[in-house]
This record gives C-alpha cells, sequence and structure tokens, in this order.
DNA sequence: TTGCCAAGTGTCAGCGACTGCCACTATTGT
DNA sequence: ACAATAGTGGCAGTCGCTGACACTTGGCAA
C-alpha cells in the first residue's frame, strides 16, 4: 500500500507541488476555516497560478478531503486478502483493524497527528465539506459490497445481503467515527480509534433486537 | 402534518412564487440536466430577479431537495406517536409505514408521480445534489436517534443505542431507496418502495449474523 | 380614508469558484 | 541537439452567491 518509485524529475516535480498545496491549504484552513480561505490564497502560498491549482483538484473541497487520511483503498486490499473462512462481518472488522493498524506509523509525529484531528472537526464542522465527505463514504461503500458479493461468491444484483451489510457497517463506522473526533475534541484523549469501533460493533446487536429495557 | 391557512394576501403571494419557482426548477432540471440550468433561467421562467431567488432557497441545491417529498418531518412525528410498548426497531419501521401510506393521496395523477421518480434519479445521478441529500439524511438520522433515545428513557450522551440504531436504520432505508429507484428506473415498476423496505429489513440480520452459505 | 410600518422585491456592484483557450516553458526520448 | 510532449501561466468569461440600498406593496391603526 501506498508506495512510490523515485520515478522522473517531471513526476517528483509534480508531487512536490500537489503536496505543497496541500500543506498551504491545511495551515489556512485551520488558521482562517474553510470558507474563509480562498483558492487564490493557496496557490499565492505556493507560488502557482489558480488555473494550476484546479488541474490538481477537481475543486475546492477536494483539497480539504486529501487531507483526510483516507485507507479506502487499503480496506478494500485487505478485505480481498481475509482467508474465505470467515463470515463478511468478521472480515470485515478483521479488515478495518488491519487498515488501522498499517499506519500508526508515520503518524507518531504529534504535531500531525494532531492537525489530523483538527481536519477531521473541519470536515464535520463544514457542511459543504461534510457533505462531500459523505457522498465519498458512499461511493466506498459500493467498492465493499462489490468485494463482499465477489468474497462469498453472491449474486450482487439479486442478493440484498452485501449491500446491506456494507450499509450497516459504514454507517456503524461513521457513526464511531463521529463519536471518536468528538470525543477527541473534549480532550477524552487517548482512545484508539478501533476500540471506538469495537464498542459501537458489539451494541450493534442489543441495538436492533433487545427490548432496551 | 402539511396543513397551510389561507392567510394574508402576502403570504399567499410569497407561496405562490416559491411554487413557481420550485415547478419552473423542476422542468428545467429534468429537461436539460441540474447543471446545465442556471438560475438565471429559473428566475426568467417566473420573472422574478435572481435576488429573490436567494431569498427563497439558500442555494441552487436547496432548490432541487425541496422537489423531492421529505416526509422526515412526519416520520419524527409518527415515531413520537408510537406506543411505548413497541420496542425501537418495530417503531421506527410502523412509523415508517404511517409516513409512507399519509401521503400516497396527492401522489396519483400519474404524471405528478413520474416527475418524483425522475427527481429521485437526477438527484441520484448528480453528484453536488446527492452530497447535498446524503448531508441532509444524516441531519434527519440525528434527529431520529433524539427522538428514540427520548422514546426509550435512555442517555442519548451516554448510551450508544439510539445512534447506532438510528444510523443503522438510515443506511438500510437508504439502501432501499436507492434500489427501489434503480429498479422503477428498468420498468420493473409497481412494487411499493414499502415492501422493498421490508424485503431490505428481513435481509438485516442474515446479512449481518449467519455464514452466508 | 389616510398614512405609517414592515415585508418583500429589484438593481447594482462585486467576490470567489471554476473552465476553455492558447501561447510558452521545461522534460523526456531519440 | 531536436522534436514530441507534459505541464504552467495568463486571460477572458460564466455562474453562484452576497451586501447594500432604494422602491413598492400589503397590513394595520388612527
Amino acid at each position: 500500500m501506498v508506495q512510490q518509485a523515485a520515478a522522473g524529475l517531471r513526476q517528483r516535480k509534480k508531487q512536490r507541488t500537489r503536496d505543497e498545496l496541500l500543506q498551504a491549504a491545511q495551515q489556512l484552513f485551520l488558521r482562517q476555516g474553510y470558507a474563509r480561505t480562498t483558492v487564490d490564497e493557496i496557490t499565492a502560498a505556493v507560488d502557482v497560478s489558480q488555473r494550476t491549482f484546479f488541474r490538481y483538484f477537481a475543486n475546492k473541497e477536494q483539497v480539504a478531503l486529501a487531507l483526510m487520511a483516507d485507507g479506502a483503498d487499503d480496506l478494500i486490499h485487505y478485505l480481498r486478502a481475509r482467508p474465505s473462512g470467515e463470515n463478511p462481518l468478521q472480515a470485515l472488522r478483521a479488515a478495518t483493524r488491519e487498515t488501522w493498524d498499517a499506519r500508526g506509523v508515520p503518524e507518531q509525529e504529534g504535531a500531525t497527528a494532531n492537525a489530523a484531528l483538527e481536519i477531521f472537526q473541519l470536515v464535520e464542522s463544514t457542511p459543504t465539506l461534510l457533505a462531500a465527505h459523505l457522498h465519498r463514504l458512499a461511493e466506498q461503500q459500493q467498492m465493499i459490497a462489490a468485494v463482499v458479493a465477489e468474497r462469498e461468491g453472491v449474486d450482487p444484483v439479486t442478493d440484498l445481503r452485501p449491500r446491506l451489510l456494507a450499509a450497516v457497517f459504514s454507517a456503524v463506522a461513521r457513526t464511531a467515527q463521529h463519536e471518536w473526533t468528538a470525543a477527541a475534541g473534549r480532550g477524552v484523549a487517548g482512545e484508539d480509534f478501533f476500540r471506538v469501533l469495537e464498542r459501537h460493533l458489539d451494541q450493534l446487536g442489543p441495538a436492533l433486537t433487545a427490548d432496551w429495557r
């Protein structure tokens, strides 16, 4: 996952301006908020033209979304690799854990980790960004459904289960993420995201079946 | 639900231009697509200024969303009215059925019903609109969670179940809606939305627990 | 009725996101 | 060294959206 050949100069240059744009955007967004940051400000900070900006990102939202660690591709990959003995929900849970573990390393710089959290909160609190984010999640959900259907060898058109499972899992994951972001914001620091997710998954059964009292 | 006093002339006039804007927007959106329709075109059709348009709708997306029968407020209302003996999931299911039944009547004009479907498909196929729609659903989901928590008398902050239930139910409902829209588009006409939703809810257990084979 | 207040509208001026177009510069393979 | 090609900059223009202000019109009381 996440590998890069140190190819030609052209490639590297491109990668560099892209990174610079991202970094400049991050600084400005976190300092002034998303809406109050113009594309011109971002490009000025990196000293490229506005036109160039829109060659790297389809729109302003995409810069912000690109700042969030995504991991969806990784998830798909890990999910494909899970042993076929597991039932789908187990496989999803395990793949998520692997995805999470795999990226812990470069995240320890403190300042970086903190910025990551702030970005989550920024997205969560900016309607347009949240909308775009939800849209992206919906797309990822479809991919998950497809992989699950393939894994289990069921017809993805007829059988509702893959889509339902993907939908429910995504919903739970998103709820957990929401919760985690909020908690981390309140200084209730430390709890691992995956731990939060597990707590949510554990409550899934009770929430659906039992009488609550 | 949905009641209107035939109040002063001022009120009626306002309602009228709002309706006209909606209708004009609907026509244009369905004819030319969302992106290729400008706000100026809409206002020209109704003969009001662009400025007025934005006094009625916060942005272009909102007109489109307003064209979709919403029913969220109704759902909340019905949900509150459900007998407290029911467990939450049952209550949600029943409230949804009531919401659905309550609006069947004025929808039979054929042409209207067909346009409604087309709007769903328009939203589904237009990224910005879909994003906005998902965002709205997320807000409604929060309201559902709040009502459920209140209904069951549990702490909405500590207890994860209300939010999880709302999230899962919304996810299933959305999946069903997606399915329904697609099916209706393929001419596999006739199946009641609520029927589709029930099929999905029935598959929820199997999708989560069982080994799929 | 008259006259006042407030609600609703139009106009205008302007910002910011985004696109198409074309000329220019810099890398790459030969 | 040269040509093909990828990437950038600048410009002109469209569209969504907003603030400010002047104007019209419906609601209401004297």
